[in-house]
DNA sequence: AGATGATTTCAAAAAGACTGAATAAACGGA
DNA sequence: TCCGTTTATTCAGTCTTTTTGAAATCATCT
């Protein structure tokens, strides 16, 4: 009564009998005698008050309790296997999953050289990726919802030990639609240019974090939108100005769909410092390979 | 190596001390003596290859990877209690789920009263909804995606060994947004009043037996829409013309956003049969309940 | 320092699982 | 129809694993 009747030798023999069709061939491969199974079932059946095998034949029938037991039962052996692989990963250092935050100016193509070289490596470690944006992204690390940040160094926050290493830099274009009439503007434009058009903005996902808005800031009129991609499309439409990341609009600007315009006053550098960004201390061997494989997230 | 080192036992004392704090009590609640226990960990830290707890202190202290075996091994263990009880419904005659597929022209909200019920009395059977349009409805049953269907009888397709049970009627009134052309004229209308305006179809979701369209056939314009709700929907925008059931649109008859009109060739009744149907030769234990409490299913 | 409580060690006991020979029942080919 | 073969069960004895209890170790508290 007090312990439950299931047993994993239970399923082990029920999907022995399952593979080799019968209980003498399930006791060979199972390296027991056929009355040990019979002991077993019997067992089971008498604690379950049910019965596993219709006996009234020549060979043993599957009932369908038993039937049940086995295709359920199996799914409990390979999580109690996994379970015990993880378990020692996790005693040799390892992590049971990683998780990389992404920063929308981002595109999750560039993070897939990383995720197929983890999979390769190091394929008992799941790593996810999640996506954020300006200070949303590192309050996931803060929070300890992503392990590692791949953001723009100037969205870091103060508060936190954070470590970072520079991997890369991105150009942010000013670019406007085809039909945009800044587009017709045949000069460095200047604030007074910019002045009547709205700005397309990224909305901060940040909720702890007091809110970044990055870009074109001063200006009134502005289209908050949740990431890089609808960024694009709202600019692409002509809904509004503002800075994009040129490696994310090569197709556009090729096929004439964004026109590239430069402003007069360049008091802003437009190159951004794209850093790697984890949590100081974090020193398990899913943390060094991931340092180790940062490369991978170059940025062209 | 054959077997695997995580067993039952182990998480079983993985939970009880994690409960009662030390070994001792954790032996005390199991009632077994200190010492068993010692011998469950050790068995597995030499099988697996690592450390459970770490006995350098006083008393013992989780590591990681015990505290993600018991994490873990919990689901297994509520997993394979509810293996054991769900093979005892499964002797008993009950079905481990049982699934209602509801046409279209019925509300969710009326199958409700029936899914508190067997919540309440055989809370061991989880009950799914599936709705489908049509034809579409009794595919599911034949193709044993579902065990009852609650749809209009008309629909039920000749072929396949279908019992059913008329469980009530609905009413299919004419009905036009309020702004239609249709909506002005002041007296029962005839085909011809009809033919210029496209009809708001449901879309048969069958895959094998022939579709049906029901309602008025014979029409060239046609709004195919995929459901009833957006059938409502597109007829209250006065996107077309057609039947709606009467249950569904109170509302929007009171509030004057649709009006009904009757017709002037009543060879149609518009009142249909809704019934209950079944594959014969079902009987197991849920089944009976369902047929037993189906009048639950009200149509108002 | 001594008492307390937690945990481990180890030999012996108990419980549980497995074996093997005997039995029964059903198939299938001659 | 008969006989050899295969399938599964029963049961008593054996072997393995688990559990026990007494003694030992160690850290903490008084």
């Amino acid at each position: 009564m007090a312990h439950n009747p299931i047993t994993v030798e239970l399923i082990r023999t029920l999907d022995a009998i399952d593979r080799h069709g019968s209980f003498a061939a399930a006791a060979e491969h199972l390296h027991k005698v056929p009355s040990a199974l019979t002991y077993t079932l019997q067992k089971c059946e008498r604690d379950l008050e049910i019965k596993l095998f219709d006996r009234s034949g020549h060979r043993a029938e599957w009932t369908e309790a038993a039937r049940h037991i086995l295709s359920e039962g199996r799914r409990i052996l390979v999580a109690m296997e996994n379970l015990g692989h993880s378990a020692q990963r996790l005693a040799q250092g390892w992590t049971t999953q990683y998780v990389v935050a992404l920063d929308h100016l981002l595109d999750f193509e560039q993070i897939v050289p990383l995720l197929t070289r983890a999979h390769e490596d190091i394929p008992w470690v799941p790593v996810h990726v999640r996506q954020g944006t300006l200070s949303g992204t590192w309050e996931l690390l803060l929070e300890h919802e992503a392990d590692l940040v791949v953001a723009p160094l100037h969205s870091k926050p103060d508060a936190g030990n954070i470590e970072t290493r520079p991997i890369g830099t991105i150009r942010m274009v000013l670019a406007v639609a085809r039909d945009h009439p800044l587009a017709a503007v045949d000069r460095p434009l200047t604030e007074d240019d910019l002045l009547p058009y709205p700005v397309v903005t990224n909305q901060d996902t940040a909720r702890q974090i007091t809110p970044l808005t990055a870009g074109l800031r001063q200006r009134r009129q502005q289209l908050l939108v949740p990431d890089m991609s609808t960024k694009i499309l709202a600019q692409k439409r002509g809904l509004g100005i503002g800075f994009l990341p040129m490696h994310r609009i090569q197709q556009e600007v090729l096929g004439g769909d964004l026109i590239l315009k430069s402003l007069a006053s360049n008091d802003q550098e437009r190159e951004m410092t794209l850093v790697a960004g984890w949590r100081q201390g974090d020193s398990d061997k899913t943390h060094h390979w991931m340092l180790e494989h940062l490369e991978l997230l170059s940025i062209n």
